[in-house]
DNA sequence: ACCATATAGTACTAAAATAGTCCTATATGA
DNA sequence: TCATATAGGACTATTTTAGTACTATATGGT
């Protein structure tokens, strides 16, 4: 189904609250509270997110996590790689040498493209959009992308 | 990381080897040959495709599969949930009641517009541009996707 | 200096999703 | 009517993911 995993959903949702107040500093047992998710999952996204550097944490009491950047410039595609790693929707893609056909397949350079293009739809759209949802607002996503070359390579994937 | 199952890329890389030769009847034991993916996977793949209307088989003696329509009229979204089912990258999107922040979620619209975003993009790749990877083409995607309007609607498909 | 508070990091277990295979039924061309 | 090929469903092993727990470290306030 091409989805993102609950983390990263739970992972928006934190953010979501956290941008609505940018300047205040949140624990995670304030967020626990504030969104319903359990603690320990709580914790495990805010530690993913400031690993990436999505969120700047400080320890000890009344410690907690701000945003690194303003909602406007954090966009869904970095909280996603955050959480998942990198956005790549098939293996071939990430990982070398795993795939017998390697040699042989046509289509890797295309998923490329294809990664691109699902990579740029979600660079466009910011945590700013989901904290404040304007109506009517429009996100304009205008590649091109430059479809692939064929590189080299190849594709596919296996086993 | 936001990636499609083996299935759905075993399912391109098939649909290619069909798209190279498009006035060819193709059964499978000839595309396990020629992809070297074993056969019952392939069977499992053609008959998915087939169901959603991807491909049109030919049964019996000299049978085989066709794709239905041509190479540039079948699209990456398309073919992507005839795998997997609707494209959406959240559990909230697809299934009413399993949330139990469903009545106070803010986000949920928001999701709606990625998932297009996202759509829009695979929608503007097609199987032509896998099976005759022209170099320098480029892929233009002009959303606008109108943000948010927590529109009724959602994109999707399904099945 | 000490202590309560809060994050950092790692490891582990259970549950869910996916992959891959197999078997039986049905349709068709020669 | 027989060999060939798809249709459809069921089943199992594997992998991935979710969720939790535990120990270490840092910090502010008294």
């Amino acid at each position: 189904m091409l989805r993102v995993s609950k983390l990263t959903d739970y992972a928006t949702v934190i953010l979501t609250h956290i941008g609505h107040q940018p300047s205040v500093i949140h624990a995670a047992t304030d967020i626990t509270k504030a969104t319903g998710v359990a603690l320990p999952t709580v914790s495990k996204v805010l530690k993913l997110l400031t690993k990436e550097a999505i969120l700047t944490s400080h320890r000890g009491s009344k410690g907690g996590y701000v945003l690194t950047k303003s909602p406007a410039e954090t966009n869904i595609a970095e909280i996603i790689m955050a959480i998942e790693g990198p956005i790549s929707m098939t293996e071939c893609s990430t990982d070398e040498g795993i795939c017998e056909q390697e040699s042989s397949c046509e289509i890797k350079g295309n998923w490329n493209l294809i990664n691109r293009a699902v990579y740029t739809a979600l660079e466009a759209v910011t945590l700013a959009d989901l904290v404040a949802p304007a109506n009517q607002q429009y996100v304009n996503i205008s590649l091109p992308v430059r479809l692939k070359g064929r590189v080299s390579n190849d594709l596919k994937v296996e086993n």
